[in-house]
DNA sequence: CATGAATGAGGATTCATTCAT
DNA sequence: AATGAATGAATCCTCATTCAT
């Protein structure tokens, strides 16, 4: 039996197969997602993702570990520290809104996971260092603000990355239900502005003391 | 031979397969759920959940509506119009907030439904209808507020909706990857009252004028 | 999708794929079995494999119950309490000779169940049972023999069991080898015979005082 | 790129080979082995394994031949022809014994080979030589016995072989069914004193005029 | 109403093996 | 002598669904 074996570039194999199965699980989960559909939509065979990722769940992992990989990235370059604590805030708030409304993807993702209970994202040691030092850097700034006495005081940086982040994440993930429920979707162009401007009020009105 | 059917109360047989299932499709999502599974949470068969839904879909619709109707019910008890505004949003908000912390199961399944892109909701005719009318609820008191000049006017039903609904989702649905970002769970009980007091105090704060 | 379903007797296609999945077992070992190739033998399919023994690991086991029973049955039919001790002897030696003579499948299932270490055999309850009775049923024998005068006194049931059993045994189920050995296979008919007569002498013989 | 072999002693990775595939195969089987399972007990790799013995069924000749080698050296070392013929003939017969006792690998891989219909074996050539002579070293103690008048005369090669080796190979062979139909090993260290001696007996007992 | 039996289509995964260097 | 990458062909098994009674 002839073997027509032509071995390319393994790295760009490998984020080949990644780039497809983002796509394959963020549409249908990880029960839904299928390997041969991942394989089709790649320029390697389903035999090829076993040999690199030993299994459905080891590529799933791999997936998860990417996609926050990028988001805790975009957010550390953010340069936090050399603003005005509200500057800061309001910097962030954009930011975290921007990155959702801009990478739907990683939102399915972040449901998918949840659906799983987060058992593969609590797999993934260095993905926990990442998410810790991005909490540390609100936490700079929150403190920063209440010290100036420019926040209030009662104010954390868990609750405060929850009412940031649940907003901007909550009209992406939940767009099509929304969608139905106002006749308009949350993420349609036009709200876009009032929407990112609306958040960061909230939560600047929260903040102010 | 004569059947060996054992003539139960049909209604109950209903709701008995629509409680089991509700818990599988809120666990597994529409695909991951396995009709055997919810088939042996019951005192049914496979067979009759075939007999009573049809399909996989004609289940799961019945769940989804099911579902729906519940929190919109709860909504509506609320006798807003009752109130002052700023009361009444406030009703709102911690009603909402309640709600969400009750029924993880609720949350979940309108997770799954964002999953499948809407398409099951959006055929529900009725839940529409008892949508419409809770936004309309929500826009009345809005209105109230912004002619007493006490509420800002530049608000909207849909982003106070949003903004309050999205925090009281999110911490519920998305517990699984922040108790491993953050070290301790969003719904750990000693967060509640804080939590339930920082959005009505954020959905306020925004508000004011 | 059109069904042509054709409900057969299903004790009948039970039977149709235990036949059958004893001759593969038989052939290739656990394994070296193929479910696929058992279907063929049978008027049924794959599906229908694992819908009556739920896996081939079930199917397996029932094969080993039915070998297992079906020797033990044979046993119990002999009636040996009737006869002299030594006539008794020498009538089991034969039946045990000519069983495995006759059942070249069983002696393989034996072997197969073997290479998996016995934990099959172990988890068949009540295959155990019959075991046990008819190993009762020869330490009776020997122990009227015993009494009599007429055996040795330190013969025991298990090793007179593992003497008679052993060569009847290995002559059928290492053939195969043997042929390469000898240059003439020793189930060559004509050596039935003598087979016969030299394992119920040897078995005497150890056994006289 | 220089390759990175490291060039060790050919011989003693084929034995390290040998060693490793010798338990996998008595382990699992011909079909049951794993060759990525060989290479994980070896300090080589799958690759290595096809470059020095080119295919798995190749491996396995190797394996089946040099453990009849080690059999028939261990036969051919005892000098029976110094020996009374009674006494030549116990002392094969506990040598024989011993060595099934000692080498549960060897008696798994005979069985091995004959689930396989003995056609590795037969493809070996040397080691046809090898066996013949072992047993032609048998019939030259059992024609002395029977001129001598103190064996029967009906006695043959073959029978006596089987005889003996029947009794050695079974209780190792089917030590796991033997465990589980008589809650005790045959194997079980107590056993081995009276099991050595009673085939002995019964061996002689047959052979005896 | 109720049900045991039946089924086609597909899904994840494994395995021995070979190519190109 | 040695090896990382690649692969075709199977294999076991599951799932939603339907037939015949």
């Amino acid at each position: 039996m002839p073997n027509h074996a032509r071995p390319r570039d393994p790295a760009a194999t490998r984020q080949d197969i990644l780039n497809a199965a983002t796509i394959e699980f963020s549409d249908h989960g990880l029960t839904g997602a299928r390997i041969g559909a991942i394989a089709d939509r790649t320029r390697t065979t389903v035999r090829m993702i076993y040999y690199y990722f030993g299994s459905k769940e080891g590529l799933y992992r791999a997936v998860l570990d990417r996609a926050y990989t990028s988001i805790r990235e975009t957010e550390s370059a953010l340069a936090l520290d050399c603003l005005a604590p509200a500057d800061a805030i309001r910097k962030l708030v954009e930011a975290t809104f921007d990155y959702h409304q801009s990478n739907p993807g990683f939102v399915r993702l972040v449901i998918i996971e949840n659906i799983n209970r987060g058992i593969h994202l609590a797999g993934l040691e260095h993905i926990k260092a990442l998410n810790a030092s991005v909490l540390m850097t609100l936490g700079v700034v929150l403190a920063r603000g209440q010290a100036d006495g420019v926040f209030r005081a009662d104010a954390t940086a868990m609750g405060l990355h929850l009412l940031m982040t649940s907003f901007c994440f909550y009209r992406v993930a939940n767009q099509h239900t929304l969608r139905t429920i106002f006749g308009q979707s949350p993420v349609d162009p036009v709200l876009t502005g009032p929407h990112r401007a609306m958040i960061a009020d909230a939560v600047l009105g929260y903040l102010r003391k």
